[in-house]
RNA sequence: GUCCCCAUCGUCUAGAGGCCUAGGAUGACUCCCUUUCACGGAGUAGACACCGGUUCGAAUCCGGUUGGGGACGCCA
């Protein structure tokens, strides 16, 4: 087949972009740009009560944000169109679906159901008390299509069924992912082409704008499955080519259902918020229901696009470890270089509102070196700059202990003194040690006794940061202030 | 309920009939490094859902059972 590769992601724009939706966009991504072929950005817009301009502005953002650009579509400012098959929001294409329609119900192929919401739920309540299939047996199904339209004009509104009864054969799908799938065509019922307001709905569009925008490959999630039968019985009626399927897994949550709101952050900018990486989301999104042909768990955009292949890809469901995802976070915050992770930390920190000496870089590059091995999240920061802003500055619970030692009286007086007749504004990291040698041989306190008193008398608790490192990127004022505090509260 | 999909350590997965005494990652645990906590390093425990069949040989192929998920909308 020498057709060109074009693939779409379709996302309807009623709210954030979805972490499984961010995958389904991200593999159809990498199917694009490993074989040469476009990616199309439609927008799935038909459903008027729920889409909203701003949710479509999100989505292309999360998208941004993720570095997924299109080459077709919606322009980011949302202003414009990038690629010569629009337009590609479904809400501009009504007259496309209209004609296609029309062309249907003429073949007869489809029909007017005028079937109130009433009568299809009673209809339905009956069939399932029958243990069948409560797919709708419309009365108007055998209607002229004139008879119809004389209905119509006195004033009575209908949906356009697709007329699926006389289909009586398997359809079967080479799925890229699970192979031959096989739907008995009574799975699905005459499912609705048209609303009774004209609106056409998603299964019809789809196949319509699959078509007429030469998508090659479909690359969606599994609840799509049944979704192919319809879609392949509009292909079949029109007589179109129908695109290669593959229906990749869902994203489960820990308890195994799709992943949910109430279990934590489901959507990219959540995660963005919370301070993950768009790297590290990618990564670890893309071994969930693919794997790296080396076994590697660590590998950037560049490498997915060389390997990326769609036999690799798994079919069952992939639960979401947040946990991993975290430590994936982790292994790229590692991986930066100061200067890269304190630009990407600074603005937390300023959100947070923690009052900081931010204009001046190499404390900021040598601050954020000595987190770094502690940071998972850009959030994390947060915590640990927290601890070098003094209005911040509070003796923590879990210093009570440390506080109620023999020693620690002693030992925070000699600190604080010593603090008090250093002569410069600042610590070297070796006139800390000195100092603390100092408190230790005046006091005759060692070890942990030692340690702990004066960690918190600089950061309020007992465990934490290395001090060597923590102390010389602090003021003497600040300190001494810290540790006549903790003192104070000896009584 | 009906139909469809899925089934390897807790989790993500490798595995396409002998390379499997089932590999990696994460998490857990132990030890090392370290005056704390992390980082880093070394190690330990941990899985082929079950039952039949095919075959000299099955995690891998087939059938069934069970379990999980999805879909049955004038949502997508």
């Amino acid at each position: 087949m020498s057709q060109k590769i074009r693939v779409r992601f379709a996302p309807s724009p009623t709210g954030y972009l979805h972490v499984g939706g961010a995958r389904s966009a991200y593999y159809n991504y990498l199917f694009a740009r490993n074989q040469g072929g476009a990616f199309i950005l439609r927008i799935e817009d038909t459903d008027v009560e729920r889409s909203t301009e701003e949710s479509l502005k999100m989505v292309m953002s999360d998208l941004q944000w993720l570095g997924l650009q299109w080459d077709e579509g919606p322009t980011a400012d949302a202003k414009t169109e990038l690629g010569s098959y629009g337009p590609y929001k479904q809400s501009q294409r009504i007259d496309i679906y209209l004609d296609v329609a029309k062309e249907i119900l003429n073949a007869g192929n489809a029909y007017y159901c005028f079937m109130t919401d009433e009568e299809i739920e009673a209809q339905r309540q009956r069939l399932i008390s029958e243990g069948k299939n409560p797919h709708i047996q419309s009365p108007y199904e055998d209607w002229s299509l004139e008879k119809a339209q004389a209905e119509l004009k006195t004033g009575k509104t209908a949906v356009v069924r697709f007329k699926t009864k006389h289909l009586k054969k398997d359809y079967i799908v080479n799925d890229l992912v699970r192979g031959e799938v096989r739907f008995p065509s009574d799975m699905v019922g005459d499912f609705v082409l048209l609303r009774s307001d004209g609106m056409p709905v998603y299964n019809f569009c789809c196949a319509v704008d699959d078509h007429l925008m030469k998508i090659s490959h479909v690359l969606r999630a599994e609840e799509h499955l049944p979704n192919t039968l319809r879609q392949l019985m509009i292909y079949e009626t029109m007589k179109w080519q129908a695109p290669y399927f593959g229906h990749i897994s869902l994203v489960l949550d820990e308890d195994r259902q799709k992943m949910s709101k109430r279990r934590g952050a489901t959507s990219c900018f959540q995660f963005k918020e919370e301070g993950y990486l768009p790297e590290a989301l990618l990564n670890f999104i893309t071994l969930l229901g693919w794997s790296h042909p080396d076994q590697k768990e660590i590998f950037n955009r560049e490498d997915t696009v060389k390997l990326f292949s769609v036999d690799r890809l798994h079919p069952s469901g992939a639960v979401f470890d947040r946990v991993k995802l975290k430590w994936m976070n982790s292994q790229y915050l590692r991986a930066m270089s100061n200067e890269v992770l304190w630009n990407h930390t600074e603005p937390f920190l300023k959100n947070a509102g923690l009052e900081l000496p931010y204009n001046d870089k190499s404390w900021a590059h040598s601050s954020i070196s000595v987190f770094k091995s502690y940071m998972e999240t850009l959030v994390d920061g947060v915590t640990f700059y927290t601890a070098l802003d003094d209005s911040k500055f509070e003796i923590k619970a879990e210093s009570a202990e440390v506080l109620a030692w023999e020693p620690t009286k002693s030992v925070l007086r000699k600190w604080t003194e010593l603090l008090k007749t250093h002569s410069g504004e600042k610590f070297t990291e070796s006139e800390f040690l000195k100092m603390q040698d100092t408190v230790k041989n005046e006091t005759g306190a060692k070890g942990k006794n030692l340690f702990q008193p004066i960690r918190v008398a600089v950061i309020g608790q007992p465990q934490g940061t290395e001090l060597k490192i923590l102390v010389p990127l602090m003021e003497k004022a600040s300190l001494v202030k810290r540790a006549e505090k903790v003192l104070a509260s000896l009584k």
